[in-house]
DNA sequence: CTGTTAGCGCATTCAT
DNA sequence: ATGAATGCGCTAACAG
């Protein structure tokens, strides 16, 4: 193995200066081409990698990412991570890893991270409400992120879906299917995104002209107990009050709601339709096959860490086209020109139909 | 947001040297404890958290761990990680990850990671086998834990599970059961916890007197669509020849199993009896439930992290250049507990029985 | 016990 | 276009 190499050794073996050879690492320009390429040898050579650390000392930046996110098993952190791993490969940066439970109060834990400063941006993934120390943090200029399922109400720059649209989506295919009875299994309030699907829902009903019924709307926690607690509700109903179809806010409830069909011999989509929201791995795979609106977690983690990389390269250099990004131009001067309206960035959900819903094939979700 | 502070602001603030204030961070033990406590008191007040890059720097050692791992969306990688995390956020390290696609060559990715000696240990989890880098970088002196399913035949420290014995405990509990045509269904033979698991599958037939059939060991990829083909092929086996039993050295081909056998009807466990290997989240909800040997990924992240603190604080402790790559063997031998030995761990499994093997309740694993 | 001094490896002025 | 000098915030040696 080699042995350490610094910024000293290669200027030596180079015959150049220190600062020379700085400036050859970090692409300064003004470094004569043939100087530059006698640096650059001795650098592939002896397989000389600067120090992350000292670099980020002298040059009052660093080079890492901070990532908060709730524990990876959450069953959307891992398609979300994916994501941002891809991007963060490619880029010169380094991530930093948080987990912070989402239940705990979390103010602690980001003050350590910020305090520290190590990070020169960082994404944050939390599901739930959003702690104000980090809109503080922007305010005083840290680069941030925000990836949750609250809607694009917050003062961070913002990626995620427009929950009220996929809702009604969602409903408005069980309607095209011929369905009028209609229940909602609501997610907690707590949850912004509960608010933006029920009003989807509830828009869907109304233009088809059915008449919203309080009786079909349960609430859950997200969680699959929740979803068996309203299967067991809805199902108690009379037939001539109990839904034909059922939109469930998420796909998980939407289990539980599998669970108790299937243990009172409630046949899943001939007696019942069923839709959920998020697509899980599991969704694919669970007999019947669940029909639910992907979200798309991947892509999120992807434009989330591309927009911040944007940020933080803004922030370092004067903002001369860093790199390329598939980032709407509108955005990109947003970021650029510094307009004072928050950036958010809604991408885009789909229908995934499959058995539970009692479509045979797909059907186009503008149809 | 509390502006920026140094030690030099919280020296000034509290009549004290810089060395002093350094002393009472890094917990020394010669402080006034009058001292200390008037310097802490500046500190809480104040907010203070020193920059973690300039004391890497200067102390030349890092607080950063480094975590080599899979793409999250492998299926076992979140639970590890959910246990890497936890024990993290109790240490005084932060965790710098770096995703790795073991499909790849991850040398050049290693040297990266290594030459930049931003970490102060590496945690690895690979699945398939390991780089030589690494066992070089860990004879010069890097402290490194190894995760993975090769068994405990590497020369790094390492945290496992027992392949054979799981093997051989899933497969005596279809023998018990009454089975005695059991097949077996492979993994890829650049996994050594293949054969490792096949040789716990003989074994257990060959203590029941059964004599193992070569046409009942198919081979899958350890994906889905392997275990499809399996299926294919076992199950157009002759009724005589058919075994009654199946056992999948992972959950992911018995998936694979259990989608062949509902498109032709047959019934598990009815017809036919199926273990897997792993416990994956889709076990438990996949109909009929799967049998399976459950790995204790949590607890493998948790006492590989803990073992990985261990060998960096030790390797601090002794103080005589702890992190240099060059590093006295008398050192090494220190951080390994003085026996020349590896380390390894091996982690219990525990079989899970559910419906797919046929059997109406759990059974002991050693009964 | 405490203050002083001297770097850690690099980026960034200034000079030239 | 290049080299020399200064300092980032902190730890570690050495004196007192």
């Amino acid at each position: 193995m080699r042995s350490k190499l610094t910024i000293q050794d290669v200027a030596r073996l180079a015959g150049v200066s220190k600062a020379t050879v700085s400036r050859v690492i970090n692409q300064k320009t003004n470094v004569n081409p043939d100087t530059r390429e006698r640096v650059l040898r001795v650098i592939n050579e002896k397989g000389f990698v600067p120090s992350i650390t000292a670099s980020g000392l002298a040059g009052k930046k660093s080079r890492l990412i901070g990532v908060l996110a709730p524990p990876f098993t959450s069953p959307f952190v891992p398609e979300i991570m994916r994501g941002v791993a891809e991007v963060m490969e490619q880029s010169a940066y380094e991530m930093v890893l948080y987990s912070i439970n989402p239940q705990h109060r979390h103010g602690d834990a980001l003050d350590r991270i910020i305090g520290m400063r190590l990070t020169a941006g960082l994404l944050v993934i939390l599901p739930g409400q959003l702690s104000r120390h980090l809109t503080d943090m922007h305010d005083h200029g840290l680069p941030i992120v925000v990836i949750d399922d609250q809607g694009p109400f917050i003062d961070l720059p913002w990626i995620g879906i427009d929950n009220r649209n996929s809702a009604y989506q969602a409903t408005r295919h069980l309607i095209k299917l011929g369905h009028r009875r209609i229940a909602h299994l609501e997610g907690p309030t707590s949850h912004r995104c509960t608010a933006e699907r029920y009003e989807g829902y509830v828009q869907a009903l109304l233009e088809a002209n059915i008449t919203p019924d309080p009786r079909l709307v349960v609430q859950g926690e997200f969680l699959v107990e929740g979803g068996r607690a309203c299967g067991e509700t809805l199902f108690s109903m009379s037939s001539r009050e109990r839904p034909t179809a059922i939109f469930s806010a998420n796909d998980q409830m939407a289990f539980g709601l599998m669970e108790v069909a299937a243990e009172r011999g409630i046949c899943i989509p001939d007696d019942i339709a069923i839709v959920g929201f998020d697509d899980m791995p599991l969704s694919a795979y669970i007999r019947p096959t669940l029909t639910t609106v992907r979200q798309p977690f991947y892509e999120m983690g992807r434009v989330a860490i591309e927009l911040l990389l944007c940020f933080i390269d803004s922030a370092f250099s004067t903002g001369e086209k860093a790199r390329e990004w598939d980032i709407p131009l509108s955005l990109l001067s947003a970021i650029r020109g510094g307009m004072h309206e928050p950036i958010r960035y809604q991408l885009p959900t789909r229908l995934i139909v499959r058995e539970s819903c009692g479509a045979k094939q797909p059907l186009p979700l503008s149809g």
